[in-house]
DNA sequence: TTTGAAAACTTAATCGATTAAGTACATTAT
DNA sequence: ATAATGTACTTAATCGATTAAGTTTTCAAA
């Protein structure tokens, strides 16, 4: 390995003289600089981070945290969108970006613990159990971090615009002539309790009546669970003319049992998904959906925690709202 | 930030015992060693890994890298797959994961560097251009490297078994009476070449004549492509009674287009996807495909790097052929 | 010619942990 | 009683880079 020193001998100067050359200082001569900079490529220098890092006090790595256990890992589209902008802003800007989780190998430690073992500049909580007192535990610690879709006190959030997404999808059913709106909702997250209150106020807001059987629970990601609560709302005595699916791919099972009844899309029953991950747009019907702004959350994400880590006096915490946009699709039929 | 040093001086011991004491070095003594992991615990101290890998030359980080432009982006569900499965047997052997990407913020550098930069004690490269000179170089140096579905000379692999996924799907579709096969394949890498022989060859083998405008370019994982390409075919004189697609999203491209010709699958066209995405089982019709072993792979490859790692000396270059089974589906009509 | 300041370096400490080599003391063998 | 062995530590160097403080040289101003 290339290390300065050998630049400084090569060069007849100290080491110092060369990490300040390649950092640019200012009580460098440009000639000394040049040389310096001619010998380091032609040595093959490349600096090392661990080193830089273990000095100055910065990683430039962040973290990024997905919780194995609420299914929301990278493997959905929506997370994995954000994952892949997330990584190229960070890039953008000069991070790498690293996995945090419970436990490496034989240490037993939580997710701050493990922060600190990396000595993270910052943590992106991507997805994640709010409740879980090893998250609430990283995201107020001293650890500058940026949560999505869930706000702590105090810190900085990218949040997706459930509220606004819901009203768009009520409305946009609404003024097609539905009235009898059925709504099968994911765990009892704080996204999902956004979504009910804004699908109930919009509703009462339009004079629609939600009977309580036409609130379902289910999984999100998870077309089974989706099919059964389908199933349970086929089997009441007066059927919605509109189901809302808690994501897009839970729509699939919902699909799947709706075919078994003989029930066509958008014919017999209209159907809305959410997130707009880009699988709905090529499906046949083409989902009617709520695009999340999913790049544009890991983007915002990446680059507001840069911005806390490097300006950690003068920084505000912020909550961000990303918008997103009706996918109008085709499983909602016009029965005004 | 607490360190062995204010251990030491909480326990009257020198900085040396502590480390010893932690790292279960035998000449301490018993008593010795539990007061100071008692105090270590009592401070909530923590290794602080970047130290430790600057001075022991060893990081228990490995990159893993995706190349942003082959399309092969960790977005795409089989990709995905391969990254949360080498994560989770990473951790389990006490590895943290880092993305390897070409240029870092202002330092423009290769894989290789970045490589080298982050003391990464070796990669698994996912998914990336093999014959890219910055690839090559990475995959031939002193690091250790896994590469995915691609062998490098005298290098560790991780195969997906196109070879068996093809023939295995042909002689599915053969069974079902089947014996004018379109196909239509990706991007010409080696995995594409790989599909394409294996399905010449086991065509040859069971006496079917495959036409060359049945054989087909498109994209990767692009379903407007696909679809360009379903309708190429079926603007030919003699069309083919099956259709095979690159992948699983790509066949949702050709769907469209089949609908739009009023072409109901399997009825009057049979269908194959590529790859077995969960989301293809929960598609209606279900989709024939077959299913590419990723969880094993990612899982695989992470197991192969890290015992390179820890076994230079005695390492002995391998690849290892992951599994997939065919995911019969009902997109296969059967017209015997 | 002297003084002062600016320019261009070097010295040396430091980040936190590891580890080869050395030391002190106790114990056992001869 | 002396040497040999072992146990339980400590000392000090090291990994690679950064940076505050110090030194030398150069050169312009007085």
């Amino acid at each position: 390995m290339v290390t300065i020193t050998d630049i400084s001998k090569a060069c007849g100067v100290s080491r110092a003289t060369v990490s300040k050359a390649l950092n640019g200082a200012p009580d460098i001569a440009p000639k000394t600089a040049a040389r310096i900079r001619e010998q380091a490529k032609a040595l093959g220098y490349l600096p090392n981070a661990t080193a830089r890092a273990l000095k100055v006090g910065r990683s430039y790595n962040i973290g990024v945290l997905f919780s194995d256990t609420t299914g929301g890992g990278i493997t959905h589209e929506y997370f994995s969108q954000i994952l892949e902008s997330a990584k190229a802003e960070a890039e953008r800007l000069g991070y790498d970006i690293t996995f945090i989780s419970k436990d490496l190998g034989a240490m037993s430690m939580d997710y701050y613990e493990h922060a600190k073992y990396r000595s993270c500049d910052g943590v992106i909580i991507a997805s994640a159990d709010f409740q879980d007192p090893a998250i609430i535990r990283l995201a107020t610690s001293e650890i500058p971090t940026v949560t999505l879709d869930y706000t702590f006190d105090s810190r900085t959030s990218i949040l997706s615009d459930n509220v606004r997404g819901m009203e768009t999808l009520v409305r946009f059913v609404y003024e097609n002539g539905h009235r009898r709106l059925a709504f099968i909702h994911g765990e009892m997250t704080s996204v999902t309790q956004k979504r009910i209150a804004s699908f109930k106020k919009t509703c009462a807001a339009l004079g629609i009546t939600v009977p309580s059987e036409y609130i379902r629970p289910a999984v999100y990601h998870d077309p089974r669970s989706s099919g059964l609560a389908t199933r349970a709302i086929l089997e009441l005595p007066e059927r919605p003319t509109c189901i809302f699916y808690p994501d897009d791919l839970s729509f699939l099972g919902g699909m799947s049992e709706l075919e078994r009844h003989g029930i066509a899309v958008p014919r017999d029953m209209s159907v809305v998904g959410y997130d707009g991950i880009p699988l709905s747009q090529v499906l046949r019907p083409k989902l009617t959906t709520y695009r999340q702004g999913a790049e544009k959350m890991g983007t915002e994400a990446a680059r507001l925690l840069i911005e806390q880590i490097e300006h950690p006096d003068t920084w505000l915490p912020q909550s961000v709202m990303a918008e997103g946009e009706l996918l109008p699709g085709s499983t909602v039929r016009n029965i005004g």
